[in-house]
DNA sequence: TAAATTGGCGCC
DNA sequence: AAAGGGCGCCAATTTA
């Protein structure tokens, strides 16, 4: 296969656009038959025109380079037709992704987020459930995510939607970072339904070869592969009868019997442990988790045409950050990234941002101190140890990451002390967060993404428990549920702004792929990574694209603060050869 | 028998 | 060196 076309004709003329400002917002539904319904929008949401209704979908957006945002009820419902017709468009309004966010919040996380649901909602009638989430077909088409029509919504009811949407951005805590958030996510839908098309380029033969050297021949009846094989059987030779390595149980009972008590067979418990099954076992455990997860079967599942086509979910956790729905697309094991390979000619950009959490940490919080550490695109812990650690960039690193997470013990609880005395406004910021979440309270993030609301104390009456202090004084040090919602919503924050500051790159990225006019096609995002595979002529443009993407993210998200945010890059043919 | 949970480990 | 946050996937086991 040659290099990846960029589709011939688009919805995007960058000289057009320029000729005629893109300050129209439109409607657009599909309906049975491959036609569209479509109107012209005021300020306020509400149609500026008649209601059109054109025989083809495609054509209808297509004939409109001038429209500056597609309010849509789903970009997974309408966009992969136009993508798989050649069209891409420039920014859209994801109805249903704004409902989510907006029920998150005003604290009604949970409730039914459809746009038939929200029109139901506003008109007092009674709320039809989600239809449940279906995990993703290996080889599906794109075009075939959703159903097509409007999933029962007339397009009048999803005006009035969408008017009201409007209406409830301006009712929230920060209405423009309301705004930004779900223009982003829509954005971020967009690149989501690209990615899934363009593909992250991979060889099977690469792959192939891959398995074979870890694994072994395969046999023919299905079973585990050679080496697996004598690996198990190392395992029982070391046991002196026959254990059974994938299975958990049978190697806790195995040890006992050899005189050695574990509570799991989890890896550091193993390592520490004076056995010759220790080896084999935990040989075995790595390469088990290959052939199952990213295995032959894998590879027959999910490559197709040497491109991997994930089904990403854009704010697929609560925190903001994305979800593959099947192919593990975020858990690709580094070695199997040897068979991510560019086409002839072309390039990976693999860019990786740079302690992207605590950058974070410092531009909401504020911190002066932690601001002027992070205002260098140099190592950020270096930074941190020379101002408050005496050099030691392990100390800094682990005390700036328990207070991320919300360590309960260990030497990073003593290092967060010092952390505090230095940085004071950053770790407010993250133990508030846990307070509110220890309290019941919800937390959001910079641009107010709202974490799920407590469980009802209802449940733990049931569960029998005390309402009072459930932990009592004597209680384990890492408390009990109320203690496990504060490391949540301490982390939440963080994670989650981050997740925030991420959709902005990545929208502010397409922006400018497009923009230049570039062939550079992004086919990977995962938190804080992103791969753009172009032609090795573009590599350069797109190594400041990206850039130049990270700042304007942090910017646009957080206002003007000092801190950057820089990336690792590298031009690489293959994944693996970037770190 | 199907769905939910558990243990383990891959990624960030 | 371990543990604190977020996920998905697999196989086995338990529950409904």
């Amino acid at each position: 296969m040659g290099g990846p076309a960029r589709p011939a004709s688009g919805a995007l003329s960058v000289a057009g656009a320029r000729l005629a400002p893109m300050t129209e917002r439109w409607a657009v539904a599909a309906v049975d038959g491959g036609g569209a319904l479509l109107a012209p929008l005021a300020r306020d949401g509400t149609p500026a025109g008649p209601v059109l209704a054109e025989p083809d979908l495609v054509e209808a957006v297509r004939s409109r380079p001038g429209v500056a945002r597609w309010v849509w009820r789903s970009t997974a419902g309408i966009y992969p037709r136009l993508l798989a017709a050649g069209v891409r468009v420039e920014r859209c309004y994801d109805i249903e992704c704004a409902e989510l966010l907006l029920l998150g919040h005003a604290g009604r996380l949970g409730e039914p987020r459809s746009a038939a649901a929200a029109l139901a909602r506003l008109d007092g009638a009674p709320v039809p459930p989600d239809p449940p989430a279906r995990s993703a077909e290996p080889g599906a088409q794109s075009s075939l995510f959703e159903p097509p029509s409007g999933a029962g919504v007339p397009f009048e009811g999803l005006l009035r939607v969408y008017a009201d949407q409007l209406r409830r951005h301006d009712a929230a805590e920060h209405p423009d970072r309301m705004r930004l958030l779900t223009a982003s996510e829509s954005a971020g839908m967009l690149v989501a339904a690209e990615m899934h098309r363009d593909g992250l380029p991979w060889r099977a033969d690469v792959h192939r070869e891959l398995l074979t050297g870890l694994l072994g021949e395969r046999y023919a009846g299905g079973g585990e592969p050679r080496r697996l094989a004598e690996l198990a059987d190392e395992v029982s030779a070391a046991f002196g009868r026959r254990v059974r390595p994938d299975l958990p149980a049978d190697v806790v009972k195995a040890f006992a019997r050899a005189g050695i008590p574990v509570k799991s067979t989890r890896r550091w418990e193993l390592e520490e442990l004076d056995h010759p099954a220790v080896e084999p076992l935990i040989a075995y455990k790595k390469l088990y988790r290959i052939w199952t997860a990213h295995g032959w079967s894998w590879l027959q599942d999910w490559v197709r045409e040497g491109r991997f086509r994930p089904e990403y979910q854009p704010g697929g956790t609560v925190s903001g950050r994305w979800t593959t729905n099947g192919g593990g697309a975020l858990q690709i094991p580094k070695v199997i990234r040897q068979a991510v390979v560019a086409d002839p000619g072309w390039r990976l950009v693999v860019a990786d941002a740079d302690q992207m959490e605590p950058r974070v940490l410092a531009a909401i919080s504020r911190d002066r101190g932690l601001m002027e550490v992070a205002g260098h695109d140099g190592d950020l812990y270096k930074a941190l140890s020379d101002r408050a650690f005496s050099g030691d960039r392990e100390h800094a690193k682990l005390a700036m990451l328990g207070a991320i997470y919300g360590q309960t013990s260990g030497d990073g609880l003593k290092n967060l002390a010092a952390l505090r005395r230095r940085f004071p406004l950053a770790v407010a910021y993250v133990d508030d967060a846990a307070r509110a979440g220890e309290e019941g309270r919800v937390v959001r993030t910079w641009l107010g993404r709202t974490s799920p609301p407590a469980a009802s104390a209802g449940q733990d009456e049931e569960a029998g428990l005390p309402q009072e202090d459930p932990e009592g004084s004597g209680g384990a040090p890492d408390g009990g549920p109320a203690r496990a919602r504060g490391r949540f919503t301490r982390n939440f924050v963080v994670q989650g702004s981050a997740a925030d500051w991420a959709l902005l790159m990545l929208a502010a990225l397409r922006r400018t792929i497009f923009e230049q006019g570039l062939r550079a096609q992004l086919v990977f995002f995962q938190h804080d990574e992103v791969i753009v595979h172009c032609p090795a002529e573009e590599s350069a443009a797109v190594v400041e694209a990206i850039r130049a993407a990270g700042e304007l993210a942090g910017r646009t998200a957080f206002g003007r603060t000092p801190v950057r945010f820089p990336f690792t890059t590298a031009v690489v043919e293959r994944y693996a050869d970037a770190k």
